[in-house]
Formats: structure tokens, C-alpha cells, sequence
DNA sequence: TTGCTCTGCTTACC
DNA sequence: ACTGGTAAGCAGAGCGC
């Protein structure tokens, strides 16, 4: 157990104002007790941690009882549940079963008849029934935009609302007539004389617009070219695209999908609250008048009043979108568990849907506790699980249709429908098993849309709700690195669950196929309980986060859930582009008028040259202070003017405005699209969200939904340069990139220079840092004010080192906070993933004794004991009694497919063929292979095929020796001495 | 077979 | 549809001896 503790406790360091996870973990204690519901699910954890109570009731069950070598800790591992004969089997209950429900749902509700049209989408056609029944919303108070999507059958876009007074949602078609097209710099004169285009039969007609043209800045004069259908401008096939470019002749804006068109010209904001009066919508405006709005209202427009006019209008632009509040939704999360045959490893196709489901779990925000279980042969009645809540039921089902179909008319009920990996699994699996079942279409909620690019993963909506992945959420780079500080390792139920509520999913042995069905209920509504929870902890953190974030990127929920930074920056600008009536320039144009590529990459391969990492000063080190600069890339954008049309910009008089290290110029007339809006959104959260989310003066509930939206702001900041610097960002521009960074190692540079002047000797740096021995407040506050009056950087205390381990090795090292004790290790083989337990172990035991170190003296001690712990532990490998299977587990993961492999095949890839030729376990792209070294044969055997006897001791002798060869490299100590005794007699 | 270099692959740091 | 570059370290592959 102590074990454990400590790597928790790491770990919350590590995120210490990192992350939304530092904020989840120190208020939990205290919130405890504060709300009813959190409270009831935190007493089901605790019971539930205690497994082996929980299961010495259970006679069915056999216990094994194995000493866990990782954490000492006491792990119950369960053994199948015995073959009963058939005099044991205990018949459900009558009245458990489901009775039968004939009212209608879904579009068999009302009585409406609809022609047939072919082709046409679920959706569609569901919407055309609203329409027949006079249910698209015409008045709403209150409607929180939650999507906006296109139809085609109307050839209209449309819009979700949640409406906020009876919590359904309502479904709103345009009423503005907005209509698909794209532009063309061609005078309508000139395209008038374009037969193909004039007759062509998605062809609508001209407009004459103005637009600014940023790269070229000048007002220029466009032709707005309409479509029949979004299709004929930018589709496959024939299109005024194609045609344009057919004549030579080029289409603006034209790749641009149409709902999102119509965000960006309707100016729309998913996640604000609307009204609509008679088919027409308007923003709800947050209610100034209170006192405590008008306040903050007053702040923010006093932290802005010294910036650039860009930054002042963007601001009172959007300053509504952090504050209007965030709603709370009723939502519900589910969850399936199919039959899967004995010994098959595989995960059922979603689209043959060849086995038959036999549990759906369904929990929602108003107290909806459910389990659907289908009534199967061989299978015994017993009371429910001990761990079963007592609200709950259980409903058993006589036939799979009859359950699928009740499962449909709760779907179709509830606005909002969470699952974990629904878009892949659940919800695609239950489309195709009611095809199957021959369920009617009509009473099936669910729309699968194949997905697009190559890879085509499926995305499931509800033809009437909303449907939100949370795994696709928790899996998106940015969030989990950014938003959570990379608190879950994988992006499994069970490793997000665990990290950010501390509960996991019911630890199972026996396969989901043979689970009683008291055990089968359990397990399955668990799954949904956590899936539910995900949304509500910490004040419904991740929901808030969610419908901020579509704030942010105007991005329809369904889309903003599903898709990347990337394209969440790429629709900030365009929406941008598109207010200030700016045109969208075209990849090539920019590319082609700023070639840039002045420096080559460090690295070969790579687009252009990045950081500067400065080589460490050897040895140990004591009272080290560690200065930064503040999100440096973005300061960098804002303060230097970098964007795609300011840097070689096309004005005379700029030209010799060179941006230093490079050799561009930047604009002095105007402050560019990224520079003004990554330097709002950086101002906003340092000088405002940042210091709200930690004020004590506000209540714990003002200061999480500060830090929420201090971390949604983060993820942009921190994601904006790498985006900046990606050739698929279609406003990708080389020289921006390339000045960022150069900017970035002429300022860390200057920075060693100075510190040297004034008497401070600089140890390390990396892209940001530079590593101080022991300077003066004095020299540091130089320092400071040096940088932001020298570079208009804000060079910050970071943190100091009471000891710091530096071997020669760049991105390695180890240090001791001063104050906390925090063992802060960074890039060292002990510390990766892939590296077994046992060296991490013997690692850990290290950092124990170096904790302590704070001089010389200390130091000398601390390495006799050192040296006495690496002889012990190089002498226990291979030995039966010292180290388990698992300590010597490699894992690593796969980056691509299995197939993917054509050039080398890595070991675990070799052990991942193994293991699927001996099993038929498929390993899928991002999957991680545990496997142990092994002597002869492939080299590495999976673990589940291995044993003691298999592994490597050579190997592993060699691993233990580099691992620790990098800490003792650091203070002093040669691997060599450690193993001759009578070297070490000659080193004290 | 051994030693060496180069490259592929994975994981870390910022 | 897809955020960036820099660095370390292991292991496979190829090659001359």
C-alpha cells in the first residue's frame, strides 16, 4: 500500500497547478459531505475498494489470495465460478420480468405518415416528421445551442436546443434563408462568360461582395458564386469548384463544410443560450444587471484598456462567452455488454453485430438507476450484488428485441446521451443489432455516420438527442495532456476513472459471458455509473468544460467532441475571418508568397528548426532556481506581431522592421489574426482566470469554474504554435513558425548571456528555462525586468532546487524541491513506462536516500548506502524469491498496426504476433504489449505466455546497469566500482 | 561470430 | 483528419572483417 501512496503523491505534484486533476484532487476532502449524490457514490467506492470483504459471502466463488509484489498489498483474484448442475438453477422471478409497454415512441408516435424517400439520411427523415407534426420550434425562451448540422432533404441547416425550462431538446430549422456558395476574385462580367458554370445545374446565381484581403491588405471586390446544395460548390464530383478550376480559375472558400458556413455567417455561438420568437433566434444576453457580472465585466475591461484596439473589440466581443453561466443539462449515460464467445479475444464488429446483447445499464442526473439483463439458459437468480445500489432495478427480458426496443424508447427520451466509446461500440452496435432484430428504423434513435478521412471511424448521433463520446473527449491530445496534465496514462474507462474520480471500474476474472447475472448487473451499470460521474464530479467540471470549449471554437458539440486542436484553432479563425468580413486565403497563396525554410531542423526530416537546449553543467548541484518564460511561443505571437499576414507583410515601410534572429520583417499598420487572438486569450487566463481560479476570497464553486476555464484557455494557448507550426493547418505559413522559434533561442540565449554578466552561472535551460546557481533576489529581479524590458517577455521564478542531479545528458535529471521535498525526476529511464518495475523499485529506493541531501557531507553518506542497494539488487535478478513475472514487464505500445511493421519488427511486436497466433488476441494501433525478455526464441514473449524461467538475466542485468548508470553518472559514482569490492574499498 | 554504424522505433522534455 | 521540434536509448539490420 505505502507503495501506491507515494506514486499518487508524485503525481499530484507533478500537476500542481497544472492541471483541472490538481484542482479535483485537493477540494474533494473538503466538498465531501457538501452534496447529497457525491457522497452516496463515494460510499459505494469505499465499499467497493474492499474487494475481499466483499466477497467472502459469495460461496460460488473461489478466492485465491496472492501476495501482490508491486505494492505488497494482499489482490483477491477470483477463479471461474463453479459448474452448477442443473437441480441449482434458481428461476428469475416472475414479477422481475418486463411486461410488455404498446405505447408508441419514436416516429410511431402521433400517427404521422411519411412518403418514402430514397436515400435519405435517419435524421431526415426524422425531421420531416417534425415538420409534419408542427414540432420544429418556433418560440423558445431559453435554448442552450448545443449543434448545428446540415439537412439534406430540407437543404437547410438546423439547430439542437436544450431547452433550459423543460429540459428537452427542441429542434429549430433556418429561417434566414442562408444558402450554400463560395467565392471567386473574378468580376461577374468575366464569369458570366463560363458556359460550364452558367449551365451547370447546381448553379444558382452571382453576387457582387467586398472582402478584405489580408495577405494582399486591401479591400478587393469578390463574387459571391450561390449553389443549389452545398454538394454543387465544394462536394465529389461535378461542382463550381471543379468547374472554376477546370478554367483555370480558382474558388474561395469552398472546402469550407456548410453547417460550419453557417455558423461562421450567422455568427453563431454553440454552448450560449438563445431565444427564438417566431422562428427567429437571438442571443440571450447574460444578465449584466446583477452586481456581481457588472464587476467582473468592469475588471476585464480595465485589463484590456492598455492593449491594441484588435485586442479591446475581440474582447468586448466575446467577453460573454466566459461569462454566462454554464447550465447544468439532464443527461443520461449507458452502457452494453454483448455476448462474446468462449476463448475470443476480439471485440465484436459493431456493423455485423453478430452476437446477441445481453446487458444495457442506463444512469442518469434525475435518479434513473437501470439494468436491462436478458434472460439466458444455464444462468441462476440471485439477490442482487452486495454493491448494488438499492435505487436501482433490474428489469430481465424474455427476448433481445424486446429489450433493444425498450432500450430505444428510453434513448429517445433523454436530450443528452453519454457513453464511453459509443461512437465505436455501443451505439453502432445497437444501430446494427436492431437491423438485425428487425426492430423497426422508425423506433431506432441512433444515426451512424461514417466518419471521414481514410481511417473512417464511425460517429454516432441521435436523430433527436445529443450523443456525447466521452472517450473520443478524454482521448483528444489536447485534453488529456493539457486540460488533465496527462493524469490518465491510457484512455480507458478504467484508467481515466481512476485517475480523475479515484473509483474504478468492478474488477472482473471471469469472462462477461459467464457473469451471473447478479454479477453481470453490476458490473454493467458501474460502467455506467462512472461514465455519468465523468460529467458531474467537481461540479460538473468536464460537462462545463465541454460546452466552454464549443464556446471557444464555435464547433457544434458533436463535432467539437470528435475532432482535434487543429481543427478547433482552424475554426476559431475562420469564424474569426468571417466577422470582420476578412477572406480566407487559400493554403497555396501563402505558402507560395512566404516561402520561408532560412534555417534548416536539428533533426532531419523535420520542417524547421525548433528549440534550444542548452548543455547541462555535470555533477550535483545545490540551491538551484529555475527561471521561465511565461508561455513563451504565445508571448512570443503576440508581442512580436507573428501572423500569417504581418509577418512579410506587403507594406515598403515595414521592411526593415526584422524580427530578431530571423531574417523577415513583421507589420508595424496592424496587429495580425494570431497575434491578437492567442494574445487575448493568454492575457485573459494569466491576468485574470489564473489568479481568480486560486483567490480564497471566492467560493470553491467560483474558483473550480475559474479554473475550468483557465485550463480551456490553456489548451489553446498551448496548442496555437504547435498548430501554427503544422503544414496541414491550411493558414500554415513557414515564416511565422520559423520566427516563433527563433525568437524562442534568441531570447534563451541573451538570457545566459546576461545572467552571466551579472554574476549567475547557468547550469542548464531547455526551450524556456534557464537553470540558476544559487542567484540573489537581487539578480533574479534583474534578470527579470532585463527580459521585459530587452525581449517583452515575462522571465519568471519557477522553482528551486535544493539539490540537482545533472549528468551530462540533456533532458535528464534529477532535483529536490526546497520546500516540499518533491523528488522531481525528469527523462531518466527509471521514470519511463517502458521501463519493468523492479528497476523502478530499485530506483525509487534511491530517491529515498537522496531525499535527504542538502550538502556535501550528506551526500558522501548517501552514497555508501547507494552503492550497498544497487550490489544487493544486481545479485536478485533471476532469482526465484526475489523479483515476480510482472516486475520484469516491458510495455510498450504500439504506434501503428500490427501490420504496419514492414521495415523492422520491434520485440513487442514480435510478442504481440506471438500472443495472436497463440490466442487470437488482435492488438489494435495505440494498444500497449506487456511482454518479458527472454533468452533464445523470439527474444520477448508476451507475459501471458511466459514464466520466471524464460527470462533473460543478462538482459536485464544490462538494463538495471544503464538505468541507474544515468543517476550515478550524475553524482559521481562509476557503475564499475559498484561491482568490484575492492575498487570500493579504494573509493572512500 | 563479433564489432561497428546506421536506422527504426518509442518515449521523454518543453 | 492529422499541433511542433529536440533528445535519449534500445534493438534490428547491414556490412566488412
Amino acid at each position: 500500500m505505502a507503495g501506491k501512496k507515494k506514486s499518487k503523491k508524485k503525481k499530484e505534484e507533478d500537476l500542481k497547478q497544472k492541471s483541472l486533476f490538481s484542482y479535483v484532487e485537493s477540494s474533494k476532502s473538503e466538498k465531501m459531505g457538501e452534496e447529497e449524490e457525491e457522497r452516496t457514490l463515494d460510499e459505494e467506492t469505499e465499499e467497493l475498494q474492499d474487494i475481499s470483504e466483499e466477497f467472502e459471502e459469495d460461496a460460488e466463488m473461489e478466492v485465491e489470495v496472492v501476495q501482490d509484489q508491486i505494492y505488497g498489498e494482499d489482490i483477491i483474484k477470483f477463479k471461474k465460478a463453479k459448474v452448477k448442475s442443473p437441480s441449482e438453477i434458481i428461476p428469475i422471478p416472475q414479477d422481475l420480468f418486463f411486461k410488455g409497454n404498446d405505447k408508441p415512441f419514436g416516429l410511431k408516435e402521433g400517427n404521422i405518415k411519411l412518403e418514402k424517400i430514397s436515400r435519405e439520411s435517419v435524421t431526415s427523415k426524422y425531421i420531416r416528421y417534425l415538420i409534419q407534426k408542427g414540432e420544429i420550434v418556433q418560440n423558445l425562451e431559453r435554448g442552450l445551442l448545443l449543434d448545428v448540422d446540415y439537412d439534406g432533404t430540407q437543404n437547410k441547416a438546423y439547430c439542437k436546443f436544450y431547452d433550459l425550462d423543460t429540459g428537452e431538446v427542441k429542434i429549430w430549422i433556418d429561417t434566414t434563408n442562408h444558402e450554400p456558395y463560395c467565392l471567386s476574385k473574378e468580376p461577374i462580367s468575366e464569369l458570366k462568360k463560363n458556359k460550364e458554370l452558367i449551365g451547370y445545374d447546381g448553379f444558382q446565381r452571382f453576387e457582387e461582395i467586398k472582402r478584405m484581403d489580408l495577405l494582399s491588405d486591401k479591400e478587393i471586390k469578390m463574387t459571391k458564386i450561390y449553389g443549389k446544395t452545398p454538394i454543387n460548390i465544394g462536394g465529389s464530383g461535378t461542382n463550381i469548384k471543379n468547374i472554376l478550376a477546370g478554367n483555370d480559375k480558382k474558388a474561395w472558400e469552398a472546402d469550407i463544410r456548410y453547417h460550419l458556413n453557417y455558423i461562421f455567417d450567422r455568427q453563431l455561438i454553440p454552448g450560449l443560450i438563445y431565444s427564438i420568437e417566431n422562428g427567429t433566434i437571438k442571443k440571450v444576453k447574460f444578465k449584466e444587471s446583477e452586481d456581481e457580472s457588472k464587476k467582473i465585466t468592469q475588471e476585464l475591461h480595465n485589463l484590456f484598456k492598455d492593449e491594441s484596439i484588435e485586442i479591446q473589440e475581440f474582447s468586448e466581443k466575446f467577453l460573454d462567452i466566459f461569462l454566462t453561466p454554464i447550465p447544468d443539462v439532464k443527461r443520461m449515460a449507458m452502457d452494453i455488454e454483448v455476448n462474446i464467445g468462449e476463448h475470443d479475444y476480439r471485440v465484436p464488429d459493431p456493423r455485423q453485430a453478430k452476437q446477441e446483447i445481453i446487458s444495457i445499464s442506463f444512469v442518469a442526473t434525475d435518479g434513473l438507476k437501470r439494468v436491462y439483463i436478458l434472460e439466458r439458459e444455464g444462468f441462476t437468480y440471485s439477490k442482487p450484488h452486495k454493491n448494488f445500489p438499492a435505487d436501482a432495478e433490474v428489469v430481465f427480458y424474455k427476448s433481445e428485441k424486446a429489450l433493444l426496443t425498450e432500450t430505444f424508447r428510453i434513448l429517445w427520451k433523454y436530450p443528452i446521451v453519454i457513453t464511453f466509446n459509443g461512437d465505436n461500440f455501443d451505439l453502432n452496435y445497437m444501430f446494427h443489432r436492431a437491423d438485425k432484430l428487425k426492430i423497426s428504423r422508425d423506433l431506432n434513435p441512433i444515426h451512424v455516420k461514417r466518419g471521414f478521412g481514410i481511417l473512417s471511424k464511425a460517429e454516432c448521433d441521435l436523430r433527436k438527442g445529443v450523443h456525447i463520446d466521452l472517450f473520443n473527449f478524454f482521448f483528444n491530445r489536447s485534453i488529456s495532456g493539457y486540460a488533465f496534465g496527462g493524469a490518465y496514462e491510457s484512455s480507458s474507462l478504467n484508467a481515466i476513472s481512476d485517475a480523475l474520480l479515484g473509483k474504478e471500474k468492478y474488477q472482473h476474472e471471469e469472462e462477461i459471458h459467464e457473469m451471473e447475472y447478479n454479477i453481470l448487473s453490476w458490473y454493467n451499470l458501474k460502467d455506467s455509473l462512472l461514465t455519468l460521474e465523468l460529467t458531474k464530479f467537481n461540479s460538473s467540471l468536464v460537462w462545463n468544460l465541454i460546452i466552454l470549449l464549443c464556446r471557444i471554437t464555435k464547433m457544434p458539440i458533436h463535432e467539437m467532441v470528435r475532432r482535434q486542436i487543429s481543427t478547433w484553432i482552424q475554426n476559431i479563425f475562420y469564424f474569426e475571418h468571417r466577422r470582420r468580413g476578412f477572406l480566407i486565403p487559400r493554403r497555396a497563396e501563402i505558402s507560395e508568397l512566404k516561402k520561408g525554410g532560412f534555417k534548416k531542423s536539428v533533426i532531419e526530416g523535420k520542417g524547421f528548426q525548433g528549440a534550444y537546449v542548452i548543455s547541462p553543467v555535470p555533477g550535483i548541484h545545490y540551491d538551484v532556481v529555475v527561471m521561465d518564460f511565461a508561455s513563451l511561443y504565445p508571448s512570443i505571437i503576440k508581442e512580436y506581431n507573428l501572423s500569417y499576414e504581418t509577418v512579410l507583410c506587403p507594406h515598403e515601410d515595414c521592411k526593415d522592421n526584422l524580427l530578431r534572429n530571423t531574417p523577415y520583417h513583421t507589420c508595424t499598420h496592424k496587429m495580425g489574426i494570431f497575434a491578437y487572438v492567442v494574445g487575448f486569450f493568454r492575457d485573459i487566463r494569466v491576468k485574470y482566470f489564473k489568479p481568480k481560479s486560486s483567490d480564497k476570497a471566492l467560493s470553491e464553486k467560483q474558483r473550480n469554474y475559474y479554473n475550468t476555464i483557465q485550463q480551456a484557455l490553456k489548451v489553446f494557448i498551448n496548442g496555437s504554435y504547435g498548430v501554427f507550426g503544422s503544414q496541414n493547418f491550411p493558414l500554415f505559413c513557414l515564416p511565422v513558425a520559423e520566427s516563433t522559434t527563433s525568437i524562442g533561442q534568441y531570447s534563451i540565449k541573451q538570457t545566459i548571456k546576461k545572467s552571466e554578466e551579472i554574476g549567475v552561472k547557468v547550469l542548464y535551460g531547455d526551450t524556456d528555462s534557464v537553470f540558476l546557481l544559487n542567484p540573489s533576489k537581487d539578480q533574479m529581479s534583474k534578470l527579470s525586468h532585463w527580459s521585459k524590458q530587452e525581449l517583452d517577455l515575462d522571465l519568471e521564478e519557477e522553482k528551486t532546487y535544493q539539490f540537482l542531479a545533472l549528468s551530462e545528458r540533456k533532458k535528464n535529471y534529477v532535483g529536490i524541491y526546497k520546500d516540499s521535498k518533491y523528488v522531481d525526476i525528469k527523462g531518466l529511464v527509471a521514470k519511463k513506462k517502458n521501463t519493468p518495475d523492479f528497476i523502478k523499485k530499485v530506483f525509487s529506493h534511491l530517491l529515498e536516500i537522496l531525499k535527504n541531501v542538502t550538502n556535501n557531507e550528506e551526500f558522501s553518506k548517501a552514497k555508501k548506502e547507494i552503492i550497498e542497494i544497487v550490489r544487493d539488487n544486481l545479485k536478485k535478478i533471476g532469482k526465484s524469491d526475489a523479483f515476480s513475472l510482472e516486475d520484469y514487464a516491458i510495455n510498450i505500445a504500439l504506434q501503428k498496426s500490427l501490420s504496419g511493421y514492414d521495415k523492422v519488427i520491434p520485440q513487442h511486436v514480435r510478442a504481440a504476433l506471438e500472443l495472436k497466433k497463440a490466442t487470437g488476441k488482435e492488438f489494435q494501433k495505440g494498444e500497449t504489449v506487456t511482454f518479458i525478455k527472454t533468452k533464445g526464441g523470439n527474444g520477448a514473449k508476451a507475459i501471458e505466455l511466459a514464466s520466471l524461467q524464460d527470462i533473460d538475466i543478462k538482459k536485464y542485468k544490462e538494463l538495471l546497469r544503464s538505468a541507474l548508470e544515468q543517476i550515478l553518472d550524475a553524482l559521481g559514482i562509476s557503475f564499475d566500482e559498484i561491482k568490484g569490492i575492492k575498487k570500493m574499498d579504494a573509493f572512500f
